[in-house]
DNA sequence: TCTGGGGTCCTAGGACCC
DNA sequence: TCTGGGGTCCTAGGACCC
């Protein structure tokens, strides 16, 4: 159903967030090339979490790998991802936008909209908002402004940093139509390059072309959203309870590994920490999945959904042990494990008993 | 020249039920 | 003995996002 009014809708979005959070807690940076790394190497096998705009200047970018950004920038300074540093600052932004008491949805750590139809003047309103999180917090934002989410949030990217774009109705289609179409929103490389063989490349081409086509390429349901999304059509709600459907950890060996003993020690750790999660949130899971991935980067995963539904480590690593030991023929180097729990259930469904002697069993492979 | 670690959503196929 | 269609649940993989 169409709305009954234009809707306002904005999206924020903190610009290098977590390269600028550092220059924050570290003024001393403030302005070199910054790239905050994920992974447990910063030297060689790491990569670019977040790069600074100073970095970016030098053509380094997020999801680079470290190795290439050494070679861009020897001299920038490379640091750690510090995960619960960026959730504090994170969680005060939300907490200044929360206090405008319009509808908003935290998308993640760095991203929110607002729905602000029933605000005077929205442009007027984002603009102080940019100005308190810089007072308050030191960072920047970029804001987009436009009739719907999908709009706002390629807006919001038009001007960075510091930007504020406002995309006026009717304008969308016309705003999104000379972008390259790997810029909307869910058309990744792949979509890319199958849209690039039939001539696609722009978002304007891409609203023109044909329903057809489309949902051959794509299938009948993400033909029509793609469609849509081009033409800049977007009815989604804003969403501001989201309730999680998953939890989980892998880890990435810098060197492949085959030990069944660090393997054993890993899941149960992992799934120590799924338990903590679970029990934090009052949920139980019902499947337990795990992902192994090989030398030559093959990766699979491997599912068992247990018949009562659970949050204790025991039981999860349990689980993911005995689809090991189905799964992974022994001796085989991996290069990732991870740990995940899914299908999540209300607490106050039937619960796995645990023994009064249960213990974790010993690996059997 | 390589490639984190969280997530979400979609598709396709098989089992099973009515 | 042969037969249809729809619905649900589950698994596996893949694309995508930050």
């Amino acid at each position: 159903m169409a709305p009954p009014f234009e809707r306002s809708i904005a999206h924020l979005d903190l610009d290098a967030f977590y390269a600028t959070v550092e220059e924050v807690v570290n003024p001393a940076l403030k302005g070199q090339p910054i790239m905050v790394v994920m992974g447990e190497d910063l030297i060689s096998r790491g990569v670019v979490a977040t790069a600074s705009y100073a970095a970016r200047r030098l053509g380094v970018h997020s999801a680079m790998a470290v190795s290439q950004a050494r070679k861009l920038c020897p001299e920038g300074v490379y640091l750690p991802v510090r995960h619960a540093l960026y959730e504090d600052f994170s969680h005060e932004v939300m907490t200044l936008l929360a206090a405008e008491m319009v509808q908003l949805e935290q998308v993640s750590i760095d991203e929110a909209y607002l729905d602000l139809s029933d605000r005077a003047d929205p442009t007027k309103l984002m603009v102080e908002l940019q100005d308190r999180i810089v007072q308050k917090l030191g960072l920047s934002a970029s804001v987009g402004l436009a009739t719907n989410k999908l709009t706002a949030k390629m807006a919001s990217g038009y001007k960075k940093p510091a930007g504020l774009t406002v995309v006026l109705p009717g304008e969308e289609a016309a705003f999104l139509a000379p972008l390259a179409v790997g810029k909307l929103h869910g058309v990744g490389p792949k979509s890319v390059q199958r849209l690039e063989q039939h001539g696609i490349t722009t978002i304007g081409e891409l609203a023109e072309a044909e329903l057809s086509l489309l949902q051959e390429l794509f299938g009948p349901r993400l033909g029509i959203e793609l469609h849509q999304r081009a033409s800049g059509e977007d009815d989604r709600p804003i969403v501001t309870e989201r309730a999680a459907k998953s939890f989980s950890y892998e880890q990435t060996y810098f060197e492949p590994l085959s030990d069944r003993r660090e393997f054993w020690r890993q899941i149960r750790e992992m799934s120590a920490g799924l338990e903590a999660r679970l029990k934090s949130r009052g949920l139980l899971a019902r499947t337990v999945s795990i992902k192994l991935r090989f030398n030559d980067w093959r990766t699979i995963t491997r599912a068992q959904t247990l018949l009562v539904p659970t949050d204790q480590a025991v039981t999860i690593a349990e689980s993911a042990g005995e689809l090991m030991r189905q799964t992974w023929k022994r001796g085989t180097p991996l290069r990732l494990l991870g740990v995940r729990v899914s299908n999540f259930c209300e607490p106050d469904a039937p619960r796995q008993l645990l023994l009064p002697n249960h213990s974790l069993p010993e690996n059997k492979n």
